[in-house]
DNA sequence: AATGAATGAGAGTTCATTCAT
DNA sequence: AATGAATGAACTCTCATTCAT
């Protein structure tokens, strides 16, 4: 019988409905302002149903955080294969800010978030995200190999990498950036991004990759 | 009469004492669950009290926000009289570091946290953190007339930096640093910062600052 | 399915039942002092749960109004095809007392309280209430009309009258009537009406209408 | 020693303040509603210390509503001299009203308040009330003694005529009066009054009364 | 007499969750 | 699978009242 996989298929559409409903009311109105109640109405259900899919708010929570990171790391792949390391490394920084910035409701849950400390544990956490890690840090170790970055320490440069395009998210996706007029926010983040990497590949003329759309909000 | 001083200062202690239990308990346990009764209960005071102190509970994250800002501008103002604006630069992102480490539940709210956004007008969080901004623009703008850094962008500049120091410190404050042993964390900071600085300012001898203590969580 | 039919009627029934106790224990305490934790227990339900059938303590209020209003309309319809305008003044006035005596709590709500104020709309009350009054006028009217009456302004008498008949009904209502034995009260009311009967209708013989059991309280 | 007098008359006038300022809160907010807080505020004193005054919220209630009465009888007084019983008791109807009018706080209390009965004993209220009732009945029995009203109850008619101006004074002050606009109000009082005055003395030739200042609100 | 701090009880209301149907 | 009713615990906040000073 197919209607056994049918059912299945039926049931995992409405978990993603679920998702995408709670996902935008999280980000919107925050974990705690966000009902049950308000979930089930975005989506034209009964409040009671939504505990047939999932256990409880926090399972919600964690499975928009799963969902998040494997959309990440998709974006991940699409420069994976690119073969200078230092050209992979800019454009993975790329990719990881238009991640950040065109799903700042996953951005929110994946790093910023506290809440979900709450509900997830940090081994499981830390397995979500370590693929992502993993793949910056395996550039960065690459970079260093070819010599061209210099230093003693991989996880050190892979940190303070992934600080600063966190950063940059993070301060925009949190309303910090108030000093800044808005509209002029892309080109910002664009030129402090291209400053950043002309000061750590200053030798190499790889293209500033001014025409990126990654930083168009 | 010195009556009226004393009990001047009995009320600023026990606006003290609430905001203090109230900074913690926000850390710990985020906004939303941090319930009055909770704080009161902390200090051993009758829920009810608190309201002779506090308009509501908003009113607490506020004056907690303004004592983050006014901790901060101190710090800051400790580097501010150092005539050489590159080595004056390094040193103010190391304050910045400082204050998010030792003052992760200030910081939290300072940058980080998203209620905030609803207790606090826009206009006045901006008023806020202006100074602290406007240090560090002042900085950057004068190390462009020196010659020191290159760029056609003050701004853009500034928030890069800006975005750095942040995203090491909201990383490590909102426990997205799992992957990195939790005691190798301070080395893996300074490295990383001592990377950076050499990385903007290659040709300055300015001295890595590896004694500094504000990598120190 | 007939399911759904005994469902809503179930949900009226529930909606009645907490209008019922409410009705009763606001008249008893008044609309401040009557918590929804009392009403909740006087239907032996949850609190909370009230408010799955009414938005809040108002809609509650709200509801007993409407109700009031509806049994008094639907009371002067008993007697409003009475031909002889005068008769039909005179039994009017008596329904109306009637209504007052034996619908204390409804009576109380929709004539006396200050509370009302607050929760209703004056253009909502005032459409509420505006068949009533129009009924009244439109016999005054006619019995102006007719010469039974003599007068040059419908509304000073129309007014008048329903003060007097609203005088009867409050103070008794609202407890002023202490001078006058309790046992006493239901000839006091007959004797004074009657009288004033005879006042207005001199020259007519209408019947005193002592057989009448409106004043029994 | 006047000290002790003038410390007496000082404590007086504390009392009068706070009846002062609770009467008017009482009115416009309702006694719930206002706080002793309130009331403090108003007089610009401590909440604390109007216990020093009033054993608590209710008795400052009671106060008011002893006063009210004191202000009832003084208004009865200034006719009760009228040899005529007749005029006398057209004009008693007409300070009625104008009490009323002019002292709404006082009258809301004193006849339609229902906070004030689980306040205020019964035999309390009655002793009260009972001299301005009392001078009521007197002239509607002298009346009857001299033919000018046939009667053989004369509670019957004085708590009738009593109804009646009390059902003018409670739609008006309790708002209930939104079908006749505000500024006709005072004419159809007026108008009405004159008219009952008419039904119920139509062989004597007494003045109108229409230049009387009774109704104007 | 007056203050300001403090209390404790309780208000209305919300909501995640359960459960019979 | 889905519903609608119901629960129970908890929330923020208010306020009459007390009391040490």
């Amino acid at each position: 019988m197919g209607s056994k996989e049918r059912r299945e298929r039926d049931r995992e559409q409405m978990r993603e409905n679920i998702i995408d409903a709670a996902t935008t009311l999280f980000h919107e109105f925050g974990f705690e302002k966000t009902t049950i109640r308000r979930i089930a109405d975005k989506i034209e259900y009964t409040p009671g149903n939504i505990y047939a899919y999932f256990k409880n708010k926090n399972d919600i929570l964690f499975a928009i955080h799963q969902r998040g990171f494997k959309i990440l790391y998709t974006m991940e792949m699409t420069v994976a294969e690119i073969p200078d390391p230092a050209e992979r490394l800019i454009k993975l920084g790329q990719v990881y800010i238009q991640f950040g910035l065109r799903n700042r409701p996953y951005y929110d849950l994946m790093f910023i978030d506290s809440n979900i400390q709450t509900v997830i544990h940090e081994d499981d956490r830390w397995k979500e995200g370590q693929d992502s890690y993993g793949v910056l840090r395996a550039t960065v170790a690459e970079c260093i190999q070819t010599g061209v970055l210099s230093t003693s320490d991989v996880d050190s440069v892979t940190f303070g990498l992934w600080a600063f395009v966190h950063g940059l998210v993070s301060l925009y996706v949190r309303g910090r950036c108030a000093m800044i007029p808005e509209e002029y926010m892309p080109q910002v983040l664009q030129e402090s991004y291209a400053y950043f990497q002309n000061a750590f590949f200053p030798h190499k003329d790889i293209p500033a990759l001014l025409d990126s759309d990654a930083f168009v909000v």
